[in-house]
DNA sequence: CGAAACCTTGATATACTTCAAGTTGAGTGG
DNA sequence: CCACTCAACTTGAAGTATATCAAGGTTTCG
């Protein structure tokens, strides 16, 4: 039942599963997933899909990073998620039945499956508790974006670059010993299209930030030195 | 079946029906939410619910208009959005699973039924089609969501203001003839709130539409005298 | 009728953007 | 391995959109 891949990984296997919605799947589907599923390697700046075009299937990161974004009339670009190993990409689409309302260009090389259409939505329909995962993590995605449109509202850019810093740290800091280093790889430009600023004031930011004790630059990667000080700078207690 | 409701209308009767997500309902169904709803009538000001509260169950409009918003940390609301007559409240924060992430508002005397938690999930799973919609609906809820939030992030107040304009003049023309008066009564804070500026930044340039002839005030309400300049001047052909 | 909420206009301050120029760093080919 | 190139990063100076503060006018409503 379970077909040898040369190249990839079988989903039953796959390291990233076990932190992603597939957790529920049963044997007999997760097997399906992988009769259906193709793997590919991307590598740096290459794009999954662009912003108005047909989703066809659901893409399944299993190493690397993306940058899901929106393009702006003066061709700058605004970054609405990361993804990491472990996540969906293109499930809003695809249930809402609308073409891709952003585009998914990989920040780090990747390795990333992608399932066809039609057998995502054989096995949403095959298991209901797969269905209302999926469902809940887009309500909880709503929720969480309702958040970020608030504070892009109110907040000022020092306070909206410190909130984002700390969730990034949240999201990929390090396991365990080393968790205030935030691993991933962005640009300047990307972090700015994040917060939702230009460039420069991101670098001007981050060395106060720097200068005042709150941060650490390793290499391309941000170290958090002052987490307590870095949620006051984003206004979290006021 | 149809049990008789002395103060309000039934379900089968309603005007807002037709038009909301109920549409899909069987006449069992709708006679189940008939029996289990409880319908209020709210003036301006009250509230249905609070941010940070667990849902017991779901709002639906069946007259008046509500306003759902976050409150900041200097006590000043983000106006998420707007609510009239057949749509549903509460339904990220039900099949999510979380407390309700806004509040609501209402803004013009409502009509409100209310129907619990346990009988919503009930219909829901007993009609999979409406399940369906409700998920569609909240995809696109989400992707309109990410268009809103990549707007605030790169376009100027007078472009967004603009844009809102447009958007408030697709969801509350009147009917027919009279299709470019904005019937909603938005206070100029308000329309400040849903923009994401001050309030005296919104009267400053609505003034400055008003002197070129592209709105009208009438009253408390905005009329559009013309839509290509508005658009033109909300970035949308650039 | 009076108080409170809402609206409007003006003056001032500033956070942020934009433009410009220089530096560093990464990747490529000879 | 070095030189070359292009992109990413950084700092400075100047301009501006927008927030903030203040005060007066207007509507609403009990």
């Amino acid at each position: 039942m379970t077909g040898k891949k040369k190249m990839s990984i079988d989903c039953f296997h796959c390291m990233s599963r076990k932190q992603s919605l597939m957790g529920t799947l049963k044997d007999e589907e997760l097997a399906c997933m992988n009769e259906h599923k193709s793997s590919v390697n991307y590598k740096k700046g290459q794009t999954l899909f662009y912003e108005g075009t047909r989703p066809m299937g659901l893409f399944c990161i299993n190493g690397g990073k993306v940058k899901v974004f929106k393009m702006g009339s003066q061709g700058k670009e605004q970054i609405i998620r990361l993804a990491k190993p472990g996540e969906f990409l293109g499930y809003r689409a695809l249930l809402g039945e609308e073409f891709y309302a952003a585009s998914a260009t990989v920040i780090e090389d990747a390795n990333i499956c992608f399932i066809p259409k039609f057998d995502f939505l054989e096995i949403l329909n095959r298991n209901p508790n797969f269905y209302k995962n999926i469902v809940q993590s887009i309500c909880h995605e709503l929720g969480v974006l309702e958040d970020r449109f608030s504070d892009l509202a109110q907040k000022s850019v020092r306070e909206r670059l410190a909130a984002n810093l700390l969730m990034l740290k949240e999201s990929y800091g390090m396991e365990g010993d080393d968790s205030t280093l935030i691993d991933i790889a962005l640009s300047r430009e990307d972090l700015a299209n994040i917060v939702g600023t230009a460039t420069e004031t991101v670098i001007r930011l981050l060395s106060e930030f720097k200068k005042d004790g709150l941060i650490l630059f390793e290499g391309k990667r941000i170290r958090v030195l002052d987490a307590k000080a870095l949620a006051k700078e984003a206004d979290f207690y006021a």
